[in-house]
DNA sequence: CGCCCGAATGCAATCGATTGCAACTACATT
DNA sequence: AATGTAGTTGCAATCGATTGCATTCGGGCG
């Protein structure tokens, strides 16, 4: 900058101010400062004003997604939400630092606020009530999570109406005929125990009793789902549909379901949930319970600069949508 | 820092040392020093030191990936790439900067190195013979690429060796019998020019005529794949194997092909490319050539620390494997 | 003619960590 | 006693951009 600055005869001052179009400098000054400041293809050095100024411009995705509950890293979901953010985090001038490998998340305060290395932090993996994201927020680091409101704990999120998800997919199961559903999923995450709920409310309404044993501990995976539908067909299916909490968990059923000669969806129907991008290409497709997770990226982003400007948020909770495909039978 | 130093009694020299484990402070001053640091959960500022020692301990990763040529950003590939890369930054004490819409590449030189953002480049989506990235190099940027290693380009690259991937997947579809073997792909990308090489070279060694018409132009998307399918059920094939430049190509053919009543591997046999996650859970499951995506991710970061080391590196081009799944009909 | 005002620009301090070089201590050697 | 030496520690400059405050300049007006 210095340099600039001799070139176009003024002060080092004068050349930030000019960069910075300030209305505080002549327009011809300025116009000329940017010109050679273009002509020898100078651009300010980030570290030194990041330093300076106490910001980096900088947002932190931490993806605390724990690889033993299954859920890979490979998922599309987690590629479109991480897409999203990345695009939305350009789109406002943030640069994006990406962590899937965190060090133990009392220290992500530590690491990336404190050390000056992001402004903020958006969560991916909420976990099963992860107590660490409670420390965030009890140090009152600016941050977002993505997944569910849960009460008692501080901290925003932004996520999908998980339980009017859940409702809508038994639902739609219910209106087909369906009388026995089972529920494949992990309700000790928050996400799932939502959709869970919702599932349990539709039995409800519906008058059809709810049943221990329809609900199957299923992790994320679409192995897992291979695995949980591996003991129907051994010992006989206990159920004519199947409430998916994932299209992962889905396509892992189906795919052990053909082996084992089971028909989806006349014998047994299946929703899933997500809309992942493969649950079209499935034979049969998945119908599903789609989520918006290009929409979920922008809002944890556009969220997390208001924080970070001092403005109050809320949860955001997003509209679900019924995607009716081959897998529940019929509409 | 000065705090500290005050506390300990020290100049902030000597808190500076000790804090980097360095031989020249006493033992004891190190030991009380680091002891009130982590008292008063002192963190050293990074981008003070960033600032200070012009480096920034960080890597970009920017996903040149083209939507247009139906790369899709949800892709498994790239989430298990970004995965790796990411572990093994974080292993060497990098931090990790993302990019996936980029500003056009002539600027990423600009944006990142010379704005002190990131120490080096990692690019992935090579696309077709992108002369930015050679603009790139002549810059004497520290970058490396995932893809294909291609005479006239003066940069380094980690991939596959999808030439040999090529010859293998086109070979195997030879023993069993196959006579007419269609390639769907875009050869006008590097590495699936390489895996048409290999194509033709096996059809070559196997006596076996080369026809233009089989080799059908086929972005990366699934569903380019279940276009390209739809004309051949319309048609009539005009084949009886596929060798798919990528699993989603195939799932998307082979879903159209369940559609179109095409039984694969008995009327028309696939083999696909990558191994993705999904390739096993597909019915059938999909034959492939599988990419060990994770060590790439692994020796992209450390062949890019070489060159910030100011060491010599070369390409890497790592071997294939065959997956003998269900859809090439036969082992 | 002198004073005041606003616009434009420059001066200089500042952010926090690092490091070459100087300085200081304690003890050993001649 | 004077000099030397190794081991520790401190001083002070430095990195590059930003910004509050001072300064300069050119008019306009009484």
């Amino acid at each position: 900058m210095a340099d600039i600055a001799r070139l176009a005869g003024v002060s080092e001052a004068t050349v930030s101010r000019s960069l910075k179009d300030s209305p505080l400098i002549n327009e011809k000054t300025r116009l000329k400062v940017q010109e050679i400041a273009r002509e020898h293809n100078y651009k300010v050095n980030a570290a030194a004003r990041n330093f300076r100024l106490k910001k980096t411009h900088t947002l932190a995705v931490v993806l605390l997604v724990d690889r033993e509950w299954g859920h890979e890293v490979s998922d599309a979901f987690l590629m479109v939400l991480l897409g999203s953010i990345a695009d939305e985090a350009a789109h406002q001038g943030y640069d994006l630092l990406l962590s899937t490998n965190p060090h133990d998340v009392a220290d992500l305060n530590a690491y990336y606020l404190e050390s000056m290395r992001a402004d903020g932090l958006i969560i991916i993996g909420q976990g099963r009530n992860d107590p660490r994201l409670d420390r965030l927020a009890d140090a009152g680091a600016p941050f977002i999570v993505w997944g569910a409101e849960v009460e008692d704990h501080n901290y925003f999120t932004v996520g999908s109406d998980n339980r009017q998800g859940g409702y809508d997919a038994t639902s739609l199961l219910v209106r087909n005929g369906r009388k026995r559903i089972a529920f494949l999923g992990d309700i000790r995450h928050p996400e799932m125990e939502h959709r869970w709920e919702g599932y349990r409310h539709a039995l409800a309404d519906a008058g059809l009793p709810y049943e221990e044993k329809l609900v199957i501990p299923t992790d994320f995976s679409r192995s897992d789902g291979y695995e949980k539908a591996a003991r129907m067909v051994v010992d006989g299916p206990d159920c004519d549909a199947i409430f998916c909490v994932s299209d992962n968990i889905a396509l892992g059923v189906m795919k052990r379901f053909a082996e084992g000669g089971i028909r989806v969806p006349e014998d047994i129907a299946i929703v899933g949930f997500d809309d992942n991008p493969l649950a079209v290409f499935s034979t049969p497709s998945i119908t599903t319970i789609k989520q918006d997770i290009r929409e979920g990226g922008k809002l944890l982003v556009q969220n997390l600069i208001k924080v970070l400007n001092g403005e109050k948020i809320d949860h955001v909770t997003m509209p679900t949508e019924t995607i009716i495909r081959q897998s529940c039978g019929a509409a």
